[in-house]
RNA sequence: GGGCCGUUAGCUCAACUGGCAGAGCAGGGGCCUCUUAAGCCCAAGGUUGCAGGUUCGAUUCCUGCACGGCCCA
């Protein structure tokens, strides 16, 4: 039994069948043989390049045909290559465009222009060369006077015009759906763009960015299932956090004022479009403040951030958001008014009677989750345009302070954009003894046999019975903003290397 | 967890009701000094996701499994 398979797997079995790839690569690996034997080396760095799209800009300004001695440098990856005897021309891109090379054998003589010309699709070369514009079209172009070899393209790249499309292979192999659609490139360049929107708002209005631990003894903040491993030295288990708030929180007791933190958080859920189980949080708390002023500061970060990166969706940033109610929201998408039908057995027939929701949803819901229930299943999908739910049912929401004009709710809004749920903020609950009360009763919900149930934290209570002032706290999820201001359906297109179920090991044949 | 759909050459896709598994691109050999999804000629490239079953014969029909997509829970 100890023996190891015999034949089956990684030795053999990767390549057999597969002589279609291992000609492909053969023949890279001896042209990479015969540039090495012609005395072209990789260099350690290839200073002075310039971005594509610059020097492309630049022979913009040239007349249609006109060629020049202007010399640049740039360097990329082959696109394509169409030669036409004894010249040709080379698509080349980088993260700025793609500029066409055009290489002469007049120009480079008979040695360089055969290399240059044994060159393979997905090789990444670096050229020196003099701005110049085709005759017939005046394409842009760049005529190569010297190149070097910056990669040689062992494996073959994606088809040049279809692209790379599984859904699947471009989601494991990132780097391949990178190199292929450049409009992937695009998009997570302009992530980075959010990121830094969201952190220049909040640095500008004086909050300080924190870290605090990924690893916890003890997890909280939201209501969710924690991944858990074990510190050997320690000899403890630790959580992946699944938010940041109570530390955040704490830093407050301490004196920080205005803080944030922009991250992951880890929640062991299923995925799904709209799920991973790793994804980026930015929560803010600021002292003296409350959930509306919250409300207001995320509304005018967002319109910055929808100015700062574009917005493909539906969804408009720059118009003021609308303001609705949880109750409100209820009764305008399902007629229920849950401010009449406060118990929860006449709750749970009137849904049903409405056809609203499904027996098995509601077997074992109480009022408040039934509540909950019916606005992710129809009110959330409606809001397309952004919008903030005003005033929880405060059982749903034990770190949020209770709504000051009725002690049924609390004082806590969730943001939706593009049918989704984005952010989430409360003024937050304060008061040691109060907060000591909420977590006796997740207690008992635990006991119950609820998995997301809050865990008791004594030092977080005791931080708090150092004295905490009032203070708004705000948790927005970037990667589903991502989608929203990018039009993507799923999370994975916004995250670069989503969760998935690993393969059997040569899956897409890469 | 359930339902539906998908998996064919390196990439993108065909293959009618079960009858020799094809094309474009990429790669190989030629021709071409303004092409741009370059073009023309020639040759090559396959364990049809995996494992079974039905059949004279399976990419096609059936069962199971793996992975993915969409919808539902």
């Amino acid at each position: 039994m100890s023996e190891p398979q015999a034949g089956g797997g990684a030795a053999g079995g990767g390549s057999a069948g597969r002589h279609g790839l291992a000609e492909l690569i053969g023949e890279r690996r001896a042209k990479a043989a015969r540039l090495a034997e012609a005395g072209v080396t990789v260099p350690y760095s290839y200073p002075g390049t310039q971005p594509i799209a610059e020097v492309r800009a630049a022979c913009e300004q040239l007349a249609s045909g006109q060629e020049t001695d202007e010399m640049r440098r740039i360097s990329g990856r082959i696109a394509a290559r169409r030669g036409a005897g004894r010249a040709a021309f080379i698509d080349l891109f980088d993260r700025s465009g793609s500029i066409q090379l055009h290489a002469r054998l007049d120009v480079l003589g008979q040695a360089v222009f055969d290399q240059l010309a044994s060159l393979d699709l997905g090789d990444v070369i670096g050229v020196d060369g003099a701005l110049m514009r085709a005759r017939n079209a005046g394409e842009p172009t760049l005529r190569v006077h010297r190149f070097a070899l910056l990669a040689k393209a062992l494996r073959p790249p994606p088809d040049k015009h279809a692209g790379l499309t599984d859904v699947e292979t471009r989601h494991r192999r990132r780097e391949l759906d990178l190199i292929a659609n450049g409009e992937v490139r695009a998009l997570f360049a302009r992530r980075a763009k959010l990121l830094r929107s969201l952190r220049e708002s909040l640095d500008e209005d004086g909050f300080i960015e924190v870290e605090t631990p990924v690893l916890q003894p003890l997890y909280g903040g939201a209501l969710a299932r924690p991944f858990v491993t074990h510190h050997n030295a320690l000899e403890q288990d630790l959580y992946l956090r699944i938010a940041p708030e109570l530390y955040l929180k704490r830093l407050i007791v301490g004196g920080l004022e205005r803080v944030y933190e922009l991250g992951k958080d880890f929640r062991n859920e299923g995925t799904s479009t709209k799920h991973n189980p790793e994804f980026t949080m930015v929560e803010w708390y600021e002292a003296n403040a409350d959930y509306l002023d919250e409300a207001a500061r995320l509304e005018a970060m967002l319109r910055s951030a929808a100015e700062a990166v574009g917005c493909d969706g539906e969804a408009d940033f720059s118009a003021r958001w609308r303001r609705v109610s949880f109750t409100e929201a209820v009764r305008e998408a399902t007629g229920i008014d849950l401010s009449q039908l406060r118990q929860r057995d006449e709750l749970a027939e009137a849904v049903l009677g409405a056809g609203l929701l499904q027996e098995s949803q509601l077997t074992g819901a109480s009022w408040p989750q039934i509540a909950d229930e019916l606005l992710s299943k129809h009110v959330e999908p409606t809001l397309i345009q952004p919008t903030f739910v005003l005033d929880y049912p405060i059982e749903l929401s034990p770190f949020a302070r209770a709504h000051r004009s009725d002690a049924r709710l609390a004082e806590r809004w969730e943001a939706f954009a593009g049918g989704m749920e984005i952010a989430n903020a409360f003024s937050e609950l304060t008061d040691p003894d109060e907060q000591r009360k909420r977590f006796d009763a997740q207690r008992a919900l635990a006991i119950a046999g609820a998995a997301e149930a809050q865990p008791h934290d004594e030092l977080f209570l005791q931080a708090l019975e150092l004295g905490m002032p009032p203070t708004g706290g705000v948790g927005l999820g970037v990667d589903r903003l991502m989608m929203v201001l990018s039009g993507a359906s799923s999370i994975r297109e916004v995250v670069l290397f989503p969760a998935l179920r690993t393969g059997s090991g040569d899956v897409g044949c890469w």
